[in-house]
DNA sequence: TGTACATCAGTGAACGCGCGTTCACTGATGTAC
DNA sequence: TGTACATCAGTGAACGCGCGTTCACTGATGTAC
């Protein structure tokens, strides 16, 4: 593809950064993440397929690396929205709808980090702790626990509302990237969200 | 794989059920949906791969007929648990279980289902009519109707209800086979689906 | 009744392709003496 | 100050593989005359 010059010595690791950028490019130009092979990132960036092995290891740790970038962003992005709520059950809210977004805005990424089996093997031990319940869920968690102290929600297991409040925002954003709007073409996912969570709210007071 | 003799004159049909059987077969045994090629289907029939194309004109054709067995399935046995229900919201709660339920018995098949993107092409409108909204959709649609006009649920747009019900039970589903159950190994679906819908069901009131 | 022919359920070999990955290398640049 | 050497960022060619698909064929069986 573009021809581009060797990096200065010591800068090398410039190159990773726009391996990775080069994947989410190549996704969200193709939506296929089929179209994401070694060969294309490599041609994206402008270098030979086997320069992208001095950055990792095999195509699982690129796409791990990737998978973990978009986890940190969404999280940060996350996190950033609720800060800016005093009530807890407005930052439940601005969650589900700031995850929805994400979803709507990165549809492959999201399917990659949500909807596929990555294969097992190393790097999975990682991967959960990106991923793991000390993260985002951890605030889903804390933010539910707020609601039950200030009398907003009725006390119960933290754990399973949490899970259950997961499941629903996972569906919602499932059906509105799911075969490209096929199912559900007219619907408004947070139309759909706030449907939702006003019935759930109301049902765990 | 298996030697077979060849079918007499006339039954050649029946090698079309065994294909997609052994499709079924080698998504249950492997969990890969990559492990579903034309040749290795050939071969678990006992056959060589160019037969396949006596049935099916090519790999989306045949994955395409796959799927319509597998909607078929599913529709028929929920409209067989729903029939057994007297009460709208009884019949409401069993239809989401039985799905979570046949989600969770055949996750490669829901996964290849409801959450990948076929691409684009003929068959797509068959496609549209047999999973559509006259079908599983319109029997949640209908039960909605129901329990509205039995005073179970306050009036409304019974179609968004029917959408955000789905995307509730879709998301409990997914987060039962996602990954492996790695996200939430701990929690059972049927239980995060009663948690959800006691709620909403309250919350719908 | 015998025979030529059409039909049908397959087979075997090959096509071109893109893939992940490996290997030996090149050539510029910094560093040690 | 000059030169030998190590390091580093890459390249080019090739590996073996499995894939979907096509093509010309085979050989058994039913059918028409």
């Amino acid at each position: 593809m573009s021809v581009r010059p060797r990096l200065p010595r010591g800068e090398g690791e410039k190159l990773r950064e726009e391996i990775l950028a080069a994947v989410e490019d190549l996704l969200t130009r193709t939506s296929d993440p089929s179209a994401v092979s070694i060969r294309a990132v490599a041609d994206a960036v402008g270098v030979t397929a086997p320069s992208i092995y001095r950055h990792f290891a095999d195509k699982r740790a690129l796409l791990f690396a990737v998978c973990e970038g978009h986890f940190d962003a969404l999280q940060a992005r996350i996190e950033k929205m609720v800060e800016a709520e005093a009530d807890p059950v407005d930052a439940l809210r601005t969650m589900a709808h700031a995850y929805v977004d994400w979803g709507v805005e990165h549809p492959e990424e999201y399917r990659m980090m949500f909807m596929t089996r990555p294969e097992a093997g190393e790097g999975q031990d990682a991967y959960d702790d990106t991923i793991g319940r000390d993260t985002a869920f951890g605030l889903l968690e804390r933010t539910i626990e707020a609601c039950m102290h200030e009398g907003r929600m009725r006390h119960g297991d933290v754990f399973e509302i949490a899970t259950a409040l997961f499941a629903i925002v996972h569906g919602v954003t499932a059906q509105a990237i799911s075969n490209d709007g096929r199912f559900f073409p007219e619907t408004d996912p947070h139309r759909t969200m706030d449907i939702i969570f006003d019935a759930v709210v109301t049902g765990l007071r």
